[in-house]
DNA sequence: GGGCAACGATACCGTCAGGGTATGGATTCG
DNA sequence: CGAATCCATACCCTGACGGTATCGTTGCCC
């Protein structure tokens, strides 16, 4: 199977519509249709149930689907990283341009962690320029998939750290974030159930993986900044981590949840990755 | 990248050798040579250091072969579980060439756990037909990965389990196999530091991933059933799970090795996996 | 040191896969 | 029932890819 087969049904699939992912793929719409039959004939799968008017998947097609969204990662992620490698290797000082190695992270995770992390990093003899993406919520795992990222920062359980290799670097409980002035800010712990039903104050929604949202009561997030700008202004809570305390707002009060489940921060990187700068800022953080 | 070109790569970079490589490929060198530079124009870098009586790697071109291995086999995986989704999906009956369900296990492993494992669902009412994949130790990660298998049963730490999902199954200890009569079987029990240099039983040498054997002394073993019986001759002594006791011949003994790590056999999926049946499986694996 | 063998690169040519345009056939909707 | 929509088919054309022949370089060995 080749790549350009994949895009095509990938394309195909998403759109279920030819006219539309012929569009997208900057093709025409005939040379698509047949692409897909060839595909289909060599496979000895029908992918796709089409009448005139509509397009739907089979069992078979909702599996390549799947699978090949995953080879076509494996594909880009291998051809930046040659870049990439093909980049640190000859501008060996390696420029702002030119990072030696990619870190995702959650946008508005606590940053004092990562920060010692790349102060103790930089200060290796053999370290190299560490570019830092900011990504949204469990977008991570993607970025180290198709090699826009080497390493991330993953929060258990929140993160899926499947298919990847981690190293535990902290665990902390959860405070829930208040308003100050808050009745609850008065005490010295609550619990799950307690804050389950403010008032006013529900849990928000987190984007799912497709970047779509959750039915359901509370306000759409996309990080922890916009998250404590809605508790500021009294439209929610927040159960976080307890590190966010160290930089909380005086309009904010943070009081522990002691059954909220325990976050772990993981550094994680990429099963098969034979790089040295990996191992290198991996071994540090395991020393913090 | 096309994948053609990918495994034009992966051949030249692993016989380091264009003659060779094309022969492999079924091409003729002349094309063989021009498609690598074609790729390395469009990577913008270069893959390999050649002059013409030599060919080594660059540093971009090592990380392209580990890269490009992993999207070869993703690309591989998805158009065999492709085939197979289409397959049972016609054939519902589901004959016996027409497995719904693949499970590699290592040649020799234990047999109890398993057939406890098929037994218990085959008897739930939506049981697909699953075929048994014997393959060498360590082997069982590459089969899930390129899709000639869909759930696999590890057994930790010997096999790896990044990038997969696993659910663990049982623990047990190691016990030292020995020929019947020998003097360490007179003990109830022995520490690793006893058997680390037995005259005349050496430790067995299992393969690396790649098929070649660590050098050292002890012999060479491809799985259980030859060690049994290197050890039966008196020329081995093996380490192995307890569970291994309850097969064995009158010509061999167990002592118990009060510190040998514990094996943990785990089950294990690509972490992508939407099947249905692999989902089952695991369900009854885990209620076991 | 010169002839030779090995090996990758280059030159040149033919074929067919893949893309484009025009059009057909089926289904839905007003 | 006509019109619009949408996938499939027919047909042509270009260029990518593969093959053969040959060159240039580099070790090697007598």
């Amino acid at each position: 199977m080749e790549t350009r087969e994949l895009r095509y049904f990938v394309a195909v699939a998403e759109e279920l519509h030819f006219g539309r992912a012929a569009q997208r793929l900057g093709i025409a719409q005939p040379p698509l249709s047949r692409a897909i039959q060839q595909l289909e004939r060599r496979l000895g799968a029908v992918l796709l149930d089409r009448t005139s008017r509509t397009v739907a998947l089979t069992e078979a097609g909702a599996v390549l689907l799947t699978e090949g969204r995953a080879a076509l990662d494996a594909v880009d992620a291998a051809e930046r990283r040659t870049r990439r490698a093909a980049l640190s290797a000859t501008g060996r000082t390696g420029g702002p341009g030119h990072p030696g190695l990619v870190l995702a992270t959650k946008a508005s995770a606590s940053n004092e962690l990562l920060a010692k992390l790349l102060d103790a990093y930089a200060a290796e003899p053999v370290a190299v320029p560490v570019e830092v993406i900011l990504c949204g919520p469990a977008e991570q795992e993607r970025l180290l998939r198709d090699g826009r990222a080497d390493v991330a920062l993953l929060h258990r359980p929140f993160d899926s750290t499947a298919r990847l290799h981690t190293e535990e670097l902290s665990t902390e409980g959860q405070v829930v974030v208040l308003p100050a002035g808050h009745p609850l800010t008065a005490r010295a712990h609550v619990h799950m159930a307690d804050i389950a039903d403010l008032p006013g104050l529900p849990l928000p929604r987190w984007p799912k993986p497709d970047g779509t949202y959750p039915p359901g009561p509370g306000p759409q997030v996309r990080d922890h900044g916009q998250l404590m700008q809605l508790v500021a202004l009294g439209r929610a809570c927040a159960v976080s981590p307890e590190s966010c305390r160290s930089r909380l707002p005086d309009d904010l009060a943070a009081v522990p949840v002691l059954d909220a489940p325990k976050v772990t921060t993981v550094i994680a990187w990429p099963p098969h990755s034979r790089s040295r700068a990996v191992a290198d800022l991996v071994r540090t953080a395991a020393r913090l």
